[in-house]
Order: structure tokens, then sequence, then C-alpha cells
DNA sequence: CTGAAAGCGCTAACAC
DNA sequence: GTGTTAGCGCTTTCAG
């Protein structure tokens, strides 16, 4: 059987004073007092009372509950960001809803519709298409949105993310400058602005060093370990390989790097290999993965702060013009794509 | 300005029918007319129009929402339990309310309370201490709980979890039958049972060898990578430095491993090591690390299912007796225990 | 400072 | 089949 939860009324009754009393105690100690609110908060302890979050968000239209809607949780950028996120909310009392897409539109869709339904009082999207339009269904539902790292091309919602072009671009340029001329670019998702703005980064570096961009070097890894292992076995078993490989993010890179070695290269002897992220194991001993780190903790501390600040002002009565915040990346030199240990800012 | 949402009553107007029906269609859509049941949905869409979760939950008892406390979101091996959880939610229409404590007790007691607030129907608790009774507090408040992989002594709650002192065993007599007398194991926090149950498989195969336990090569990790670092390199300076170590868990077997390539020592000829989940990384070609395999997926696919059982099964008179389901590990030898290339299930 | 009344949006029981 | 009446537990007026 169900337990009955014990109530505002309850509470009231047991302390001899009216609900309403109760209800102060909770929200607005200092005009209770100091001996009534004594009593109240020992009976509330007495009765273990909680204040029932959905009587209270049926009023005040808050549920205090935030949610991240992100494309793959077993992508070891996103667990940082989880963490920050997760602990900014907590400090502000709010719980965190964490909806993973598995990059399927439709779930998306369908965690859109179950945030609305949850009435959550914000979200930050971390998967969205370059075609999506998400941001406007929850903002017109009056939830907060804040874009991470990824955005439609027409848009005009809250966006913090990192310098993805810049950050192609110093990948890329690093390789020419070790002499590589013939180097490749692994895709992610096709829909994915990260990876766009990265691969443009890329086409830059090549333009401005004159190296001819050669379109069948530019293969879709789709971010998934498979697609990467099958397209890396392609491209290395060409006649004329790449000699260096530009991966969209490091959970790529060491896909590539996988299938390289399987194929009896080695690297970064035979296949100089850059990824980006900078993920946790990017910098092991044994890993040692020259990466595009794009500090995901300050980014993710940029976003929920910004949220929150949204959330906060919900009450202003005009919006906030939208907000875009650029974080600057570091080149991360390691072992994988050979030459000496250095970092460039 | 905060948007005024649609509620059932516009819909009603809209439509020309009671609000009772715009619910039924929701809710049970069979007994409505088929013509006014079309009409209605039409309504609804145009309205754009979601049932408030508060509103409902308010009456019906049930938020739809189920939580997962874990201990830290940013170890390699929880990622893929949030995925599997996440997924079976939402097949059943419910949302996940993640909670990362941090290994903080009072993060733990805060996450307790604000899960009792916002209602939510089940929790899975992936961080128990030894001595924890959350479980207790949640059930008494009518929220089911499983515990998974961790549990207090005193227990009488729902549990699904590995033989982690088999994996335990195994991973040690593998150790001693390569030939090494002298290992060590890095526990993990001193209150978390799996690295207590993990400890007790690896004493208990030590003494089937006739292998006395040194217990200064029993030394405490607590999960952290500056600490494993640190206790690491005390244990390899020493005269008789251990030939092998097994590590209560990847992640810190990972920082072994770099602690001792910058102590000069080659892993795993100077130094073998054993570690405990088979995170994704492990199996990599460039990290190779043997372990203790698991299988988090189905371990937690075994905890969602119990955990919607039991709150399916809410009204039933009686209550389920506490189940336990402990799933066997698998060994998994890779390079950096040294040996040949071999499984044992 | 405290109490009484109203109502948030919905479902559950019962009428019609 | 459909409409009516309560009431879930709380906050918000507004009186005392």
């Amino acid at each position: 059987m169900r337990k009955k939860n014990v109530t505002i009324k309850d509470v009231a009754l047991k302390a001899g004073v009216s609900f309403k009393t109760v209800s102060n105690v909770v929200n607005n100690p200092s005009i209770v007092k100091l001996f009534t609110r004594k009593r109240v908060l020992q009976v509330i302890r007495d009765l273990d009372y909680r204040p029932s979050a959905a009587a209270r968000a049926l009023v005040t239209h808050s549920r205090r509950l935030i949610s991240l809607i992100i494309s793959d949780v077993t992508n070891p950028a996103y667990p940082e960001m989880i963490e920050v996120i997760a602990w900014l909310a907590r400090q502000k009392g709010f719980m965190l809803l964490l909806c993973n897409t598995g990059r399927d539109p439709d779930e998306e869709n369908n965690y859109l519709d179950l945030i609305s339904e949850q009435q959550a009082d914000g979200v930050i999207i971390a998967c969205s298409n370059i075609d999506s339009n998400s941001a406007d269904i929850l903002t017109k539902r009056g939830i907060k949105v804040v874009l991470f790292n990824r955005r439609p091309f027409k848009y005009s919602v809250h966006y913090v993310g990192v310098d993805n072009e810049g950050g192609g671009y110093a990948a890329t340029n690093h390789l020419i400058k070790m002499g590589h001329r013939h180097i490749a670019f692994i895709r992610g998702a096709i829909k994915a602005s990260t990876s766009f703005e990265r691969e443009q980064g890329y086409r830059r570096a090549l333009s401005d060093n004159s190296i001819p961009v050669d379109e069948s070097l530019i293969v879709l890894g789709d971010y998934r370990a498979e697609e990467v292992s099958r397209v890396s076995t392609e491209l290395l078993k060409r006649e004329d390989r790449p000699s260096a490989i530009f991966a969209a993010n490091d959970v790529m890179a060491l896909a590539a790097i996988d299938t390289a070695n399987q194929s009896g290269l080695r690297v970064p002897e035979d296949l100089a290999i850059i990824g980006f992220d900078d993920i946790p194991i990017a910098s092991n001993s044994m890993v040692g993965l020259s990466t595009v780190r794009s500090n995901i903790r300050s980014l993710a501390e940029e976003a929920a702060k910004l949220l929150f600040e949204l959330i906060e002002n919900a009450e202003h009565p005009y919006p906030i013009p939208p907000v875009e915040k650029i974080l600057p990346v570091s080149l991360q030199i390691r072992r994988t794509c050979g030459g000496s240990i250095y970092n460039i800012e």
C-alpha cells in the first residue's frame, strides 16, 4: 500500500497553528514569530515533513527542475559537464533531469514533450541539429533554453560554446607545420554544428597553406567507433593514404588509432593523429593523445550560470537579448601527432 | 512575462466538450467516441496542449520520475549504466533525475530530501555506504529503492550487484598463477562495500595459496587519482616493492600505471596490474588493461527492471520480499598483467 | 503576525 | 458516453 505522506495540515494540527503559518515557516521564516517558528520546525522534524514539490509547482509554476539534453552520455567528454551542471543546480535547490537522445531525433522530440509535461524551468541542449527548432518549442512554453556548443543555423537563442573553428584551424595547422600535406578529417554527425565548424577550421588551415582540399580525405565517422573503424580502414588502405588525421572528437581519434594499430601502422611514426575535446584519458601516459582542449568545465559553468540567470529573471518585462559566449580552445600536443611536447594557447 | 500554459479547460472549451472528456481522451482513449476523440485530439495538437505532470502527480501520487544516485559521474564505469537506465525509463514514460554525490555523505542526504520533495516513484542507489540508511528513509516515504552494487551491512532492501568477492579472487589468483607473491591491493573508499568485497576475494586468494597477507600492501586509493598517485608512489619506492597490483577499480588501476610509468617502471614487465570494471577504454589497443569485467549494462538493466516492477506493483497488498541478484564477473586478461592473452569466464 | 478562502490543473468517483 | 462535483497539497490574496 502506498504510504500517505504527511502534509502541511498534519504539521499545522500537531503544532496547533493554521497551515498558513507552517507554509510561512517553510518559505518565509523571518515573518513568523521566533517562538512559533521553533515549535513548527520541531514538529516538521518530528513528523519528517517534506513539502510536496508537485503541489507547490502547481501554484508557483516552477518545478525547481532543470534538464540537460545530451546526445550520448557514454562520450567521455560529457561526464564532467554533467558533474558541473548538477552541482550548480543543487546549489540552487534544483534537480537535474537527464535526457540522453542516443543521437536519435525522435528521442529528442519525445524528451521535449516530457520536459514540457514536467514543466522544467530550464533546459541546456547539447545536441541540437543544424536544422533543429527544439529551442523554439521550449521557449514557446516559457521554458528557458541555453544551447551548448551546438546550434542551428537559424537561431536567436542563448548560446555557450567553444571556438570550434579556431580549434580545427589550430589542429590542422599544427599538422601542416609538422610537414604533413595529406591530412584526413574524420567528421562527426552530418548535422552537428560542432563538427561542421571544426571542418571549416580544417579547410581554412589547408587553404592558408595553399594545400588544395582533397574531398575524398574528408570522411564521416558519425561519432561512432564502428563507423570510424570502417572509414579509417578504407582510408589507410589507400595507395596515397594520409600521413595524418584530424578527428572531430577524441573518441573518434581513439577509434582511429585502434584501427591503425590493428592495420599494423604505428602512431605517430606512420600516422599522426589529433583529436578534439581533451577527454580525461587523453592525458594518460599510455594514451598521450594530442588534441584540442575545450575546457568543458568552464563551458558547463557558463551555461548553467546563464540558465539560472534566465530562470531567475523570468518575470523581467522584456527578455534578455540572446547571449553568445564563445570560449577559447588550446592545442594540447602529446604523443600521437609526433614531434616535440609543447602546448599552444 | 511567464507564458500562461494551455490547460485542459482551454482544450475542452475549444473542442466544445467538458474537460473530463479531454482527460479521458488523454488517459483512456478507448472509452471516448471516435468522432469526439478525433476532434479533441485535433484541438490538442492545434493548441499544443501538454498535461501538467505536477497537477497529475498531485492527484495520482505518481510523478513518473525515477532517480539515480551515483557517487561520481566522471567514473567511466557509470555512463553505460546511466544510458541503460535512462533508456528503460523513457520506454515507460519516466524521466530520470540524476544525483551526483561526489562521495559526500552530506550531498547524499541533501539529495534524499530533494528526491522526497519531488516525490520520485523510485530510486536506484549506486553509492550507499556500509552504514547508510538511505534506503530506509526513502522506503518510509513510499519510494521504491533498489541498491546497485553497493550495500550496507544491515539491509533488507532489493539489491542488484556483481560477484565482487569472486572477481577479487579471480584477479588475485591469476596474478599468483603468473608467479607473483608480492601483490598489493589498492582499495576504494573505506565505506564502499564493493571495495570491501573485492578485498575479501583478494584475501581469500592469498590464503588459498598459502601466501600470508602483508597488511602494508593494502593501501587506500579512495577512488581518487591523486590519492592513488600518492600511495602508489610510496608503494613503488619500497625496497620490497610489490611485483603486481590489484586495484579495486579501473580508474585507480590507470592512475597506478601512470605513476609507475612516471617512476620509470614498465608495465607489465616491472609491474603487473589488474583493475576491476572493464571500462570502455580498457580494451583500447593503447591501453590493454587487464581487468575483471562486470557487465554493467546487464546489471543496470536488472536494476531498472526490478525497480519498475516494484513501482508497478506498488498497490500490491504485501511487499515483494527483498530480491538479491548477483551477476557473475569474468576475467579479461590483456596487456597490463603480462602473460598470454586468454579470458576466463 | 496569523487565519480563512480561493484556486493552481488535473483525476476519480459518481451522476446524467 | 459524457458532464458534475470533490479534492490532491500547496501558495496567494485579503481580513483580522
